[in-house]
DNA sequence: TTGTATGCGTTATCAT
DNA sequence: ATGATAACGCATACAA
């Protein structure tokens, strides 16, 4: 593989006629050397194509400047784009500060806990990034009892005394946003369609409609239903038990897949009706889904941004350990005033 | 973030009373160092948790253990997961075999080989991991003049002599299995929607079709269609046109977002017709498709050992540099059989 | 079978 | 401002 790696700090020493450790320091603290050596070095290095060895540096200065990031199965019904998304946007911000992003699968989190150990001290990362927190995440717990650094996407719900940094989504501004933007297009009779109340992202996403709903005097009382999964069908089954229960006239959902068990639901029911999901995935623009899009890129670079702080990295920048970043509504499709029948007869 | 990496070869010697050298044999030659002494030594080992560093020990033998994967930009109509997957797959069988899969984002293949340059005289990375492959591929070159060890996802398409290890799915045996699935069925008028000419996937999947036809005595000229791209909406009506023009009772698509265009392109013309898909994709899930699953984890998995070959760890095993894999059906909603009447206008 | 010496390429300490 | 020296943790060649 490597007739490579040839070109040593020696080597370019060499050829700019400097010690080995002032090109170094040419790397290192540019400052601290003249200018004019500094130059002819710059050029030496730029010339010859020297890369400092990672491994040779991580040894000295116990810094390995790659961050782990784990991997869980992909379920089957994974439609999103986010974490794949999410991981190109880490990695892309990371290597813009010289970092890289490293693999490891995991099942669950005991089996990630174990990599964790075992990539502290053998591969000598400088920190993780973690997705997918949930309630009493024994991750955090272990990362934070050993002064690990690392930021999670996702608040740690329930969880207030959490110190760690971390970056999430507002869901309660997004369900908020898609609330306004139908009451904006006529509609009084908005219901929710939900996951079930102990999920955090849940109970924040269903927030945002309420709120909005009690802003504007509408009735939310009620007007809501829980689906058991993240599913279509089960989906399906619960939007049509709402429908027939609260005759809505628009449908906020928690994620783009239930909201299009509304839309089949609807169908079934010859009913016409405005629906918002949420992700923005594929399915949301297939079905011409109005949506609300998660700022995934610009929550990869926040939570890098927030990791490398507490590596030592980057001292400079805005105090703040916790970023929540307001998605974006996609109108389409499915944005359709409310039907003018059982009311007057206003176009 | 260590306290950590403080259990080096020194400490376990001491502990296990014996010199450096010998903890570093009962590792990496067991075989070498007396049995009661080894097992003396590898309690000691974990008694202590240790770990070897890698850096070192990459230092030393100028193998990092790690391999390199490239990701692009998922584009927003990416409903796929198999690159998801397939990256999933492949952190888990690297693992397996102590390595690790370090990440590094580009956006295309200029930028890619820069990438490679810079890690390999500075992350001094094993080898590498392609994917999306292409006609006259420069990524290809660059590292096979380098003698890079890699392997890629995708056969070298239009590059008949290519040396490299590739694992692929098998697309032609994909379109023939969905075929002939349709035939038993009952389909005699099976026409075929797919990508133009050139792209060598969207070709080796015709074929599959086209096969069949013919050992089937099923007339296949002029019974399919191109659709520019890998959208529904361009896919649609080229359904549209493929529909009215050889009115077939069953469809082959390259894709399953070209499939969705038929789909909708039927229920636009009020038929009923069979459709298959390829990929599995969530969109196949939630439209109820049948379509062609591909083997990512397994791909991935031979992929692994491949590269690993090249790199010179595992020299066992099959000879082979090459692997194609079969896809396998899935059985969904869209396989009805043809409809019994003529042409009847369903409702 | 086990122990000793050396060097991988870098940065840190210290002297010049 | 620059250069010499040591050490990071490991593996390898060689000596015992």
């Amino acid at each position: 593989m490597s007739a490579r790696q040839r070109v040593t700090l020696e080597s370019v020493a060499a050829h700019a006629k400097v010690s080995r450790q002032t090109v170094s320091n040419a790397i290192n603290a540019p400052d601290v050397v003249k200018p004019e050596t500094l130059t002819r070095v710059l050029e030496s290095i730029a010339e010859l194509g020297y890369q400092p060895s990672r491994a040779a540096r991580q040894l000295r200065t116990r810094r390995s400047q790659i961050l782990g990031y784990s991997l869980r199965p992909v379920p089957a019904d994974a439609h999103g784009t986010i974490g794949d998304r999410f991981v190109h946007g880490l990695a892309r911000a990371a290597q813009q500060r010289g970092y890289r992003i490293m693999l490891f699968a995991s099942g669950n989190d005991e089996e990630e806990i174990l990599q964790y150990d075992e990539l502290l001290s053998g591969a000598d990362l400088d920190g993780f990034v973690l997705t997918n927190t949930h309630h009493g995440d024994p991750r955090i717990a272990w990362l934070a009892e050993r002064d690990v650094p690392f930021v999670t996407f996702g608040r740690p719900w329930g969880n207030a005394d959490a110190t760690h940094p971390w970056v999430d989504v507002d869901g309660a501004a997004g369900t908020a946003a898609a609330t306004r933007h139908l009451h904006e297009l006529g509609h009084t009779r908005i219901a929710y369609l939900g996951w079930p109340h102990g999920s955090g992202v849940g109970d924040d996403r269903r927030t945002g409609w309420s709120d909005v709903m009690a802003e504007l005097g509408l009735p939310a009382d009620g007007r809501w239903q829980e689906t058991t999964e993240n599913a279509t069908e089960p989906a399906r089954d619960a939007a049509a038990t709402l429908l027939r229960r609260v005759s809505p006239g628009a449908v906020v959902c928690v994620s783009d897949s239930v909201a299009l068990g509304v839309i089949r639901a609807a169908e079934a029911q010859g009913r016409r009706l405005a629906v918002t999901g949420f992700d923005d995935s594929a399915v949301a623009l297939l079905a011409g889904m109005t949506t609300l899009a998660q700022p995934v890129t610009e929550s990869a670079q926040r939570a890098l941004a927030l990791v490398l702080r507490d590596i030592g990295v980057d001292t400079v920048g805005p105090a703040s350990r916790h970023e929540i970043l307001a998605p974006q509504l996609v109108v389409r499709d499915t944005s359709i005033p409310p039907d003018p029948l059982p009311r007057t007869v206003g176009s």
